[in-house]
RNA sequence: GGCGGUAUAGCCAAGUGGUAAGGCAGAGGUCUGCAAAACCUUCAUCGUCGGUUCAAAUCCGACUACCGCCUCCA
């Protein structure tokens, strides 16, 4: 099968062709670094982590870039009533960001630029926007002239007309009365006394939410990209205003293919998570209760268009199934012992089903549910097979392999955890004799203790083996 | 009001014409000295109404409920 993506820009399934063979130039939008990232923002983060994991998976150099907004109305607030500066807070905040996509396993980038360290190309960008007629300045401030750009509304499908009406909400009357066309957006804000700012040829202010992201996605993958990520939120306006300046500027296609995530939702009416509505878990507060490998199971196993209800009981569901992953791995790697040198047929065709009809899942659009199911039977049929008495090696490092690498592409560490300890063998070997002599109530307080330590006792038929207790 | 999305078992969730994947929870069982781990069996007619068809969760029409975007939001 080839991979397909449903593309935003017009509401499709499309066969997925990257601009250059083997390669693949992807941008996701980041946060705005005022504040923790909450679960809803890790969900967008995980979903483009797992998609460039599995083009990565595919064979693709993947060039994936994502940028921090560092100065904006909120950064301004922000410093403001922590008495400090927009750059402390920006500092302050992506050393979080970093610590807790770290912990989720989220790839790092191959680029995090932000918008404070590009205010040249800004500049030059809008100067250019300017100089096509696409803009135009009111008492410094510079505004996009939307009816300029002719398909202005596609990516939202929306109609022009439409979105005149709806356009008074949420702005200032002073920004109203300054723009041509109540359509019109910020591509440069003039900053007030004392506001964090840079001279332009225009005046003195700092750059509008979108024109950096059309910047540093042009400047760092080029005019044309592949994959533009971000949440549905972003769809409009963000991302269509990033359009119709990219377009603008460069007369040519800005991106290929447009996605976009769902939202994680709270409470009984699967209200959309959101830090204008309060109802936000900070991944920095939630890292300290539960198993981020298991939080990261819950969140990449969505498929990433879909909406995840945000639950105890699905962080719980994702943190049994976790285990379970984890313990079939363990099991099969304890079998290595005594296994024979050789392969099972049988056994390998099976597991390179599984891993195609994984790839088949994955290849639409990214169905992870069917994708996640094909790496639970894949478990089982390890399960059934630790269970044999008679086992080949290369068979179970083939499953092995396959296992943490399907895992891996949903950010699943599966590992080995080695313990090397003199005096729990020594203890194992007491309780093997007691039990050799039916002295279970010895061989029990010897288990006992053990898992007093933490340390899992099991007997099967190749013996003890032992591990470290699971905790989420 | 405009545009978009969702509705499948107690829960999560696959499935775009042929008689409902997978997981969690539950029930029963196997293995075990007892456990643990694991395995096996079992558990739904698909929001409502109407239509097309030999056949529909899947197509068409109407309706209902919930969510989102409409220039702060991943």
């Amino acid at each position: 099968m080839v991979l397909k993506v449903f593309n935003s820009l017009n509401n499709q399934l499309e066969v997925f062709e990257p601009l250059e063979a083997g390669k693949i130039k992807m941008y996701v939008c980041g946060p705005t670094v005022y504040n923790y990232i909450h679960i809803g923002n890790a969900r967008s983060v995980v979903a483009f982590d797992t998609i460039r994991r599995y083009l990565e998976y595919l064979g693709y150099q993947v060039d994936f870039v994502s940028n921090f907004t560092d100065v904006d109305d909120k950064m301004i607030q922000a410093a403001t009533a922590d008495q400090t500066s927009v750059k402390q807070i920006a500092k302050k905040y992506i050393e979080a960001f970093y610590a807790d996509t770290k912990a989720l396993n989220v790839k790092p980038a191959t680029n995090n630029p932000r918008a404070t360290e590009n205010i040249p190309e800004i500049i030059t960008f809008i100067q250019s926007l300017l100089d096509k007629g696409y803009a135009y300045v009111v008492d410094q401030n510079v505004y996009y002239r939307a009816r300029r750009f002719p398909s202005y509304g596609q990516l939202s499908h929306q109609a022009l007309a439409d979105l005149e009406t709806g356009a008074s909400q949420h702005v200032s009357k002073t920004e109203l009365n300054q723009k041509e066309d109540p359509i019109d957006f910020t591509l440069w804000k003039a900053a007030k006394p004392g506001e964090i700012s840079w001279e332009t040829p225009w005046g003195t202010g700092r750059p509008g939410w979108h024109i950096e992201c059309s910047v540093m996605a042009t400047k760092y993958l080029g005019s044309t990209i592949d994959i533009h990520g971000g949440g549905i939120d972003l769809e409009f306006p963000h991302h269509e205003n990033e359009r119709a300046q990219s377009e603008a500027k460069t007369g040519q296609q800005f991106v290929k293919y447009w996605l976009h995530n769902g939202f994680v939702t709270v409470g009984a009416t699967d209200e959309k998570m959101s830090k204008s509505l309060g109802n936000f878990v900070t991944v920095h507060e939630l890292l300290n209760k539960v198993d981020p490998q298991a939080l990261r199971l819950m969140m990449s196993t969505t498929q990433y268009r879909r909406p995840i209800r945000f639950s105890q009981a699905a962080l719980d569901e994702a943190s049994i199934n976790l285990k379970k992953l984890q313990t079939a791995y363990q099991n099969l790697h304890y079998r290595l012992a005594g296994a024979l040198v050789g392969t099972d047929f049988k056994f390998d065709q099976k597991v390179r089903q599984l891993q195609a009809d994984f790839q088949d899942a994955m290849d639409l659009d990214f169905n992870v549910q069917n994708g996640i199911a094909k790496v639970y039977e894949l478990a089982k049929l390890g399960n059934v097979y630790a269970g044999e008495p008679t086992v080949f090696a290369d068979s179970l490092n083939l499953i092995l392999h396959d296992l943490a690498c399907l895992a891996g592409i949903f950010g699943i560490q599966l590992k080995i955890d080695q313990i090397d300890d003199e005096t729990i063998t020594e203890l194992l070997k007491e309780r093997e004799a007691a039990r050799a002599r039916h002295d279970f109530a010895k061989s029990d307080q010897i288990r006992d203790q053990l898992s007093s330590q933490g340390i899992i006792l099991e007997d099967t038929a190749q013996g003890t083996r032992y591990r470290r207790e699971f905790h989420s």
